[in-house]
DNA sequence: CGCGCGGTTGATCAACCTCAACCCGCGTGG
DNA sequence: CCACGCGGGTTGAGGTTGATCAACCGCGCG
């Protein structure tokens, strides 16, 4: 099914971690677009489960290169590939309400907690899967090719709508640091996506896929040039 | 402390596993290099944890192009990230020893086993922390700032043993599919490494760091051509 | 109005890929 | 013993993709 044309699975709101399993105490915090939930190097004293909104997980090197290691939204835990010290930087794309959880609880959390803890360790192996399938796409594949990918990624998760419509969350610049890309390169590719007619973007933010077979065709490491894909065109 | 110029922490034999937290009826196998473990879409029946050894973890594409996701060894925890499917290709790169743990036994092992099922929890969030990394890696560094990363990740590992002295468990096309890079790249930066006398291969699968401050300046996002490192040159 | 931000577009360039030849060590078989 | 092929690696020439640098657009806002 989900070969290694890999989607990016924690994107997919699917197996999210339900309130009804959060102790009851559990604080609900509420953290506004733009503003940041913690920085890389900062102490770990709490983990911390998305209940709505996205956040984007990113490093920075010392050159100022940034990657984007992950973008998240509600079910996602946050803060557990760190030991002592958070290993990204997270900082929220939209309005977001989360939970958090002490680091201290995590110690025993087994025992205290143990459907809790089967639910963040199968949360875990989702994101390390999505990350594993981010490599494939990063390492492997071409511009044209990470694009589709991504385009596929974001328009599965927002299936629960309108078909083949869909919002995109963030803005050029992330999309390009976590494809590995610049921003222009996106640019050029979203509007020769476009040209082609296989995409339609009524606004910077919103897009509509035209001509699906084609993107899945790229994504899955096809050509753009095959005359099989020009018979709807 | 471990910024964003990441090694690949799943490489290190820290926070392994130690047999004593298995129960004592986990059965040994054994695996000869270049025999395969599991490959992508196989059933998930078990979980598997490397006692000795190297595996290399991958996927690939429909147009037959290949992405190893992470080298693992000692301590690692395979399969985790899969929920009925193995997501990767496991195949063993030297002859390897590892326990299974039946995937059945995986519901409810915080419970009948919570001591195992928290140091799976922390080993695969380490896993995520390293895949992590190498998204950073591969996304953001150009060739020669991967190698050396790679480089120095492998070196630390052996730290244990002669300082600066190590084994490449793989060969070039592993760690050119590992960097996304193609073989003769990695093979370009190996020999220029060397004429730079930054490294010297005393073997193709045995290398000594002669220059470390100059790798570990590329690797965290530097220049190669800087002033300030002609100095020992 | 002027400015800044985010995005698009164009021209140029270089890093890396591609394809091909070649080397070397090794095992095999005539 | 030598010829041969093969696998893994290195080296070279030339092409392409995507980066770089710069100009420009549209919009919102002080």
């Amino acid at each position: 099914m989900c070969i290694a044309g890999g989607r990016i699975q924690e994107l997919r709101g699917t197996g999210r971690l339900t309130t009804g399993v959060m102790t009851p105490a559990s604080p609900t915090n509420e953290v506004r677009a733009h503003e940041h939930l913690f920085f890389e190097g900062d102490a770990r004293d709490h983990i911390y489960i998305v209940e709505s909104g996205w956040v984007k997980l990113y490093r920075t090197l010392i050159d100022g290169q940034r990657q984007i290691v992950g973008f998240a939204n509600g079910g996602s835990v946050l803060g557990v590939e760190a030991d002592t010290l958070h290993l990204n930087s997270c900082e929220a794309i939209t309005d977001v309400t989360m939970r958090s959880i002490p680091a201290s609880r995590l110690n025993g959390i087994c025992r205290s907690d143990p459907a809790l803890a089967e639910q963040v360790l199968r949360q875990i192996g989702r994101q390390l899967g999505a990350a594993q399938a981010q490599l494939a796409t990063i390492g492997a594949q071409s511009a044209e090719q990470k694009l589709a990918t991504f385009l596929l990624t974001i328009a599965d998760l927002c299936e629960e709508s309108l078909d083949r419509e869909f919002d995109l969350p963030m803005r050029r610049g992330d999309m390009a640091e976590f494809l590995g890309l610049r921003l222009e390169t996106v640019s050029r590719k979203m509007t020769e996506f476009q040209r082609r007619g296989w995409i339609k973007l009524t606004s910077l933010y919103h897009c509509r896929l035209l001509q699906r077979h084609v993107l899945e065709h790229l994504a899955q490491g096809g050509e753009a040039d095959g005359a099989q894909m020009l018979q709807t065109g």
